[in-house]
DNA sequence: CCAAAACGATAGTTTTACTTTCATTAACAA
DNA sequence: TTGTTAATGAAAGTAAAACTATCGTTTTGG
């Protein structure tokens, strides 16, 4: 692809995500935001203030003065705080996804399509005029996602609907890797450990980026990934 | 080695972490807990108490309660929680980056060395006898400690001491990659990978097993690894 | 045995994380 | 039009968490 192309293709890609919106699980809210303009403003609101604040300081007090509404319309759309980042987290998730289904669409060879989805999960968002903010969307998932992977949670019914927009995206790239290997028995674990760490290493580059010479620059992102999908393709031969 | 010497090699190292201590940086702590009975009170019933509550529900006065002690001694040792969740990963890592150093020494063979650092880093503690329960501490760790990186701190300063026991852990891991590729760029980058991965593998076994198929045994989380050393090995060449 | 440090007991403050109630507005349906 | 319902706002209140302060007692090290 030369570079025209290129710019092309995420010039198209922007323009489809601008208003991107989804039908994310019931379990992740109790009123769903994407419903109405309140909604959304609380996400867009809420990313703003949990990248400024971190989820420590973030109260729904200050998201309400924020967007300049009430605690109470808050509290009608999220039982607490973790379930609005749950909200967020997943936004994100369900979107990479559909960046890594475009960008992988209608080619064939499957080490070209591996080598496109590994960059898109390690892509950064530059997009900030959306609805919602993403270049701020992704710092606040790479930096709060580890957050919401609890050891404590309720009922292993809600686990499901409460962790499937992160499983649909590991999923596309553990078919990914089949294609690559159709010999892997653990694709499913692979897939979720190359997202891990994807998502770690963002984190790295954009908090700790002199604590790590791995993370110096994007390029090396990609590398990493790459190391892995080397070993991918080999494994079992 | 055989069955018999691995067994004497286990006992040894396990009899000599026993009463394992260490003086940890004092970014860790107001007053160090390793230095009297009730500092080491606290992280024993932090790390059970952790365990059965999660991070979230735990409070110092639910910890001082469980210790029979009270919420003002609790806080002469540590500002709050966070710093107290922050000390015990510092120590398990501190321990592991010991049991690390152990098994791999006095050996020449750099791809025997990585493999056998590979499997420390993915063992799951069984003991339960020592002065802190090991087996609870692993759990708690591989629960908890993403919780502990975090994008919002007050000073870069704190940092270094903040995360050093964590980063000594990596840097034992890095030189060991670099024995088995010298030609590697970011050794560190990739120790950093690997060690957050192991820990997420870990965390999987514990708590979703039967979320991901890679996990099902350990056996399959040393796969994981072996295929990222395959990786290392074959890099750049 | 004395001085200093460590600990416990009690009480108090501020903030968070919610819940409750009720009034207002917008929407839409009969 | 009027009546009904859903959505939001405003205000107040509660329970618990997250500390802080004071002071008396115990422990310990020199």
């Amino acid at each position: 692809m030369n570079f025209l192309r290129k710019l092309v293709f995420l010039c198209d890609m922007q323009k489809l995500l601008q208003n991107y919106t989804v039908q994310l699980n019931k379990a992740l809210f109790t009123k769903d935001p994407a419903t109405s303009d309140i909604g959304k403003e609380i996400l867009k609101h809420g990313v703003l203030l949990l990248h400024e604040e971190g989820l420590e300081a973030f109260t729904f007090k200050k998201l309400a003065q924020a967007m300049d509404s009430t605690e109470t319309t808050i509290y009608r759309y999220f039982q607490n705080k973790h379930q609005l980042l749950m909200y967020i987290c997943s936004f994100y998730w369900s979107q990479l996804e559909w960046k890594m289904a475009f960008a992988t669409a209608n080619i064939e060879c499957p080490a070209t399509k591996l080598d496109k989805a590994l960059k898109v999960l390690v892509q950064t968002c530059n997009q900030t005029d959306g609805w919602i903010n993403e270049k701020i969307l992704q710092r606040v998932v790479s930096a709060e996602s580890g957050k919401v992977f609890d050891a404590h949670h309720a009922s292993t019914d809600d686990l499901k609907g409460y962790y499937s927009a992160y499983h649909s995206l590991v999923d596309r790239l553990a078919e990914i890797l089949l294609l690559n290997n159709p010999t892997l028995k653990s694709s499913h674990g692979l897939a979720t450990a190359i997202v891990d760490t994807a998502h770690r290493e963002l984190f790295y580059y954009f908090y700790y980026p002199k604590m790590n010479d791995a993370v110096k620059n994007q390029q090396s992102m990609v590398q990493l990934l790459q190391l892995l999908t080397q070993a991918i393709r080999s494994h079992g031969n």
